[in-house]
DNA sequence: AGATATATTTTGGTATGATCAGTTTAAAGT
DNA sequence: ACTTTAAACTGATCATACCAAAATATATCT
C-alpha cells in the first residue's frame, strides 16, 4: 500500500496542474475534437498564470498528441491518432527491444493470429478481400533482393487480415506488434530457399478461406503459416 | 506520394529541433539511462538558445517519459516505463470509447483470454499465484455495494492472469483493454443475484488450473468465465 | 573528530516584458 | 465584386529577474 502515504501537498508543478485541467476538459468532451482553444494570452488570464507556465503545459499536451499548435493560427483539440499511441510503444520497444523478446512475440502471434483469421473469415467485407489480394500481388511482384520491402508487404498482409476482422480493438491491439516484425527480421532474417514461394502459397490459402467465409480453414491456414515462421526463427535463433 | 513535395525548410520549431537532438542522443545510447543531463543553463549555452526554447523541449521529453526532471536536483534520462507507452494507449481508448465497442471488446476477450490463461498455466511462477490468490480474497472481502471496487478487483484478476503468462507483450497488449472494463460496467452494470459468487468460484477454478499447470483446464475455465460475462452483457445490452 | 545544525550554492519553476514571424482578418483601392 | 494591402492576432523566441526545493559546503556543538 504505497498509496497511503503518497504525497498530498501538490508535489505537482503549476504547469502540470494546468496540463491536467485541460486534459480533463478534453477527456470529458467539454472540449470537442477540432475545437479551438482560447489564445495563450487569454488562457493566461483565465488561469491567472504566467505565459511561461501555461506554454509549458501546452507543450506537454501537444507532445502527447492531445492538441495541435499552429503558429499564427491557434491551438486546436486534435483527434488523438492511434499513431501517437503506437509511436510511444515503438519508442519503448526501440529502447528495450532485445532478441529475448522474439520468442514471446512469436508466441503471441501463434496464439492470437489464428483466431483473428477466424474472425476475418466471419466478418470480412468485400473491400477487405481487395486489399488482401492486392497485397499478395505486391508480394509476387516484389524484387526478391529487396528483403526490406518484402518484409513490409508480409507484415501488411497480416495487418490486413486484422482489418478484415472488422474489429477496431483487434486492429489497434495488433498494430504495435506487427510494427516489431521488421525489427525482428533485421535481426535474424534468413533468405531461405523457397521461403517466398511458401509464404505466397500460404497467404493465398488464407485469403481463399477468408473469401469463402470458411472460418475453420482460415484458422488452420494461419496456424500453419505462423508455425512455419516459428520454425524458421527458432532455427536461426540457435545460431 | 505526399512525401515528394513535403516541406523542406524547417517547418520545425526551434524547441522541436532541440527535442529531436536530445531524443536521438538517448535513442543512440549516447545518453544512458540514469545519466544526468547538464543543467538548463549549461544546455542553453551548449545549444546557444534561450532558456525558454530549451525548457519547452525538455517539457516535451518529460511528457513523453524520456527524461525525468527533479526540481533542485537536475534532469535525468529515465528508463522509459511500459507505463508511459500504455498510458498513451489508454488515453486513446478512453477518448475513442463508446458503447458500440462493447461487443467488440468482449469478442476480443473471448478469443484472447482463454489462450492467455493457457499460457499462464504453462509459464506461471509461484509469486504469480500469490497475487491471484490475494485477489480472490480481496473480491470475497469486498463490500457488495461497492460495485466500483468490485469491478476493479475483477479486472485486476484478469490482468494478473496476463502477468502470470510471463509474456510482457501479452501484458502490454491486454492492459489497455482491461482498463476499459470499469467503464463498460458503469454503463451496464447489473447486480445480478449470485453473480459475485459465480465470479469467485470461476476465478478460483481458473486459479487452481493455473496453479496445477493444467493448461487445458485453465483454458476451459476462462472460456466459461468469459461466456458468462458475454451472456450478462448481451442480456443488458438489449435494453 | 564526529555528528548536527546552519548557510550557501545549484537547479528547476514561475513571472514579465519585449520582439520576431507566420496567419488571419479587415480595410483600401481598383 | 474582386484583388491588393495593411493591420491585428497568434504562437515562437529571447532576456532578466526572482522564487523554492534540493544538494553541498560550512560552521557549530558535543
Amino acid at each position: 500500500m504505497d498509496e497511503i502515504f503518497g504525497k498530498i501537498g501538490s508535489a505537482q508543478t503549476l504547469s502540470q496542474k494546468i496540463e491536467r485541467r485541460i486534459e480533463e476538459a478534453i477527456r470529458q468532451k467539454k472540449l470537442l475534437v477540432g475545437a479551438k482553444l482560447p489564445s495563450e494570452r487569454e488562457l493566461c488570464e483565465m488561469f491567472a498564470v504566467s505565459r511561461t507556465a501555461l506554454r509549458e503545459a501546452l507543450r506537454r499536451l501537444s507532445a502527447r498528441g492531445l492538441i495541435e499548435i499552429k503558429k499564427g493560427s491557434g491551438m486546436y483539440v486534435s483527434e488523438l491518432k492511434i499513431k501517437d499511441a503506437i509511436d510511444s510503444l515503438n519508442l519503448y520497444y526501440d529502447l528495450s527491444f532485445d532478441s529475448n523478446l522474439i520468442p514471446q512475440i512469436i508466441e503471441v502471434r501463434r496464439v492470437f493470429e489464428p483466431e483473428i483469421a477466424r474472425m476475418a473469415a466471419n466478418n470480412r467485407r468485400d473491400k477487405d478481400l481487395d486489399l488482401l489480394l492486392k497485397n499478395i500481388g505486391d508480394l509476387e511482384d516484389c524484387d526478391p533482393d529487396n528483403t526490406q520491402m518484402e518484409a513490409d508487404i508480409i507484415n501488411k498482409f497480416h495487418l490486413n487480415v486484422a482489418k478484415a476482422s472488422c474489429n477496431p480493438i483487434v486492429i489497434i491491439t495488433m498494430e504495435p506488434i506487427y510494427s516489431l516484425l521488421p525489427r525482428m527480421r533485421n535481426l535474424i532474417y534468413a533468405n531461405v530457399d523457397g521461403e517466398k514461394d511458401f509464404t505466397i502459397k500460404a497467404h493465398r490459402t488464407i485469403y481463399e478461406a477468408i473469401r469463402d467465409k470458411n472460418a475453420d480453414k482460415a484458422f488452420e491456414a494461419m496456424v500453419g503459416q505462423i508455425n512455419r515462421t516459428l520454425e524458421i526463427y527458432t532455427q536461426y535463433l540457435k545460431k
